[in-house]
DNA sequence: CGAGAGCTTGAGTTATGTCAATTCGTGTGG
DNA sequence: CCACACGAATTGACATAACTCAAGCTCTCG
């Protein structure tokens, strides 16, 4: 349990990774994006329930999601926890905690997983030469930004079934982008984490999940999710109130 | 209304700023600050109610909060708003929407504030030969990250009365930082800001107030208030549930 | 095939929201 | 300078969304 295994590698480049068109190069000229070959130079396998990184622990990479699902988390000393993400590939972990120099949260893989690690004095090295590499970096952090303040928004002022249809979208649309079905698919995580992440109890959940489906807006079996009227979601999560 | 004036500026130095020590430069060796003089070329001014950005605008610069205090909020179309942060001198404002290159949240002034405008594109030209102004950047990205994520884990996982603990707090450390009292100060925003940005009606904010200052918490008077017991508070927030 | 974890559903409770009346405070114009 | 008007805050009574506790069901994995 909890062990990273580092992964030999001979083709972790970017350039000629699957996930450049979702991940740290997205954007970027292929020839820039070529020059990042030397940013990856180690991969970390996960099993489901390893810890990427834990709280309190000094913070020198970051970890592009290379395959896999991984949650973020806060951890009170009162014991509660708040689930602050959920990340699919392409999507960068750790980019919280640069401002202490450790991390303020603790990431822990929902599934067998795999990372590449980004050890930030070779982006500050490479980015020497590669001046848009910040750009990204920037823009990565924007996006985590924006996507937080989403979350405040769902949690502060939606309904529980807002939230829960608010989140239903978000993972339909980023799942797309990956390439799968935004129509069907199957959650990662548990009743109790969409709770926790959303501020409901798993009841709740549990019992949204089942009116979507008598209200015919999803199917919905145990993880397994059918969207069946994603423009009634849509409207739903737009409703005033 | 919703004027932005911009203000000539003699002294419009980084390295001469009394908010040096909180603001952008914080930690950097002074050799290094004195580089960042030629960062700030304008700085405006704005009265109550101005509009600093607006949600969609485009983005091209970062605004340090010289004097004064600023909200940030998210609005959908629906019309409703949701508030993502509350600034206080010294903090930088607009760092998301870096992603989309758009701000994806409007900024007003809560009083009347000035603002030090730091273009993008000097940032890129002066961290050429200032490299630490990179770390700066990524630190202060960071920094809003963990504190969004803060937000969160209040939202999602504290009852009303920890919300309001919390919030009281965080202000008190905040101010205290800046050299005023932590026990002493005005808030600068209305019972329903605060119970916007904390998923509360006002109601519920004025009647915790209340029972704050019942139970010898805090004195309050409309805006004004009084730590009495600041352990207490925490405890309250630390409390499990 | 059995045990445990995860999920569903029901009944009853409660924290927080809604609606409404009142007070307080501030700024404006006579 | 006073009085009025308007927005902000307080307080009360009531409504309800979401929580809690509890029982039973259903997968999954060893």
């Amino acid at each position: 349990m909890h062990k990273r295994v580092p992964v030999s590698i001979e083709s972790a480049h970017c350039s000629t990774c699957m996930m450049g068109h979702v991940c740290l190069p997205v954007g970027m000229p292929s020839q820039e994006v070529e020059q990042l070959d030397a940013l990856v130079k180690e991969r970390v396998r996960l099993e489901k329930g390893d810890v990427l990184f834990r709280h309190g622990e000094t913070l020198n990479a970051l970890f592009g999601l290379r395959l896999g699902s991984v949650k973020t988390q806060l951890e009170e000393q009162s014991g509660q926890v708040q689930i602050t993400g959920f990340y699919l590939p392409g999507e960068i972990i750790g980019l919280d905690g640069m401002a202490e120099g450790q991390h303020s949260s603790t990431a822990i893989a929902m599934e067998d997983s795999e990372v590449c690690v980004v050890r930030m004095q070779d982006v500050d090295e490479i980015s020497r030469y590669v001046p848009s590499l910040q750009h990204q970096i920037r823009r990565i952090m924007s996006k985590e930004i924006a996507r937080s303040h989403q979350v405040l928004l769902a949690l502060g002022s939606m309904r529980s079934e807002q939230r829960l249809a608010a989140f239903l979208l978000n993972l339909s649309q980023r799942l797309a982008a990956l390439g799968y079905s935004s129509t069907d698919f199957i959650m990662r995580m548990s009743r109790e984490e969409i709770g926790n992440y959303l501020g409901l109890t798993l009841e709740t959940v549990s019992r949204l999940f089942s009116r979507f489906a008598r209200e015919g807006l999803i199917r919905v079996s145990q993880r397994e999710v059918r969207i069946l009227d994603m423009i009634a979601l849509h409207e739903l999560v737009g409703k005033p109130g």
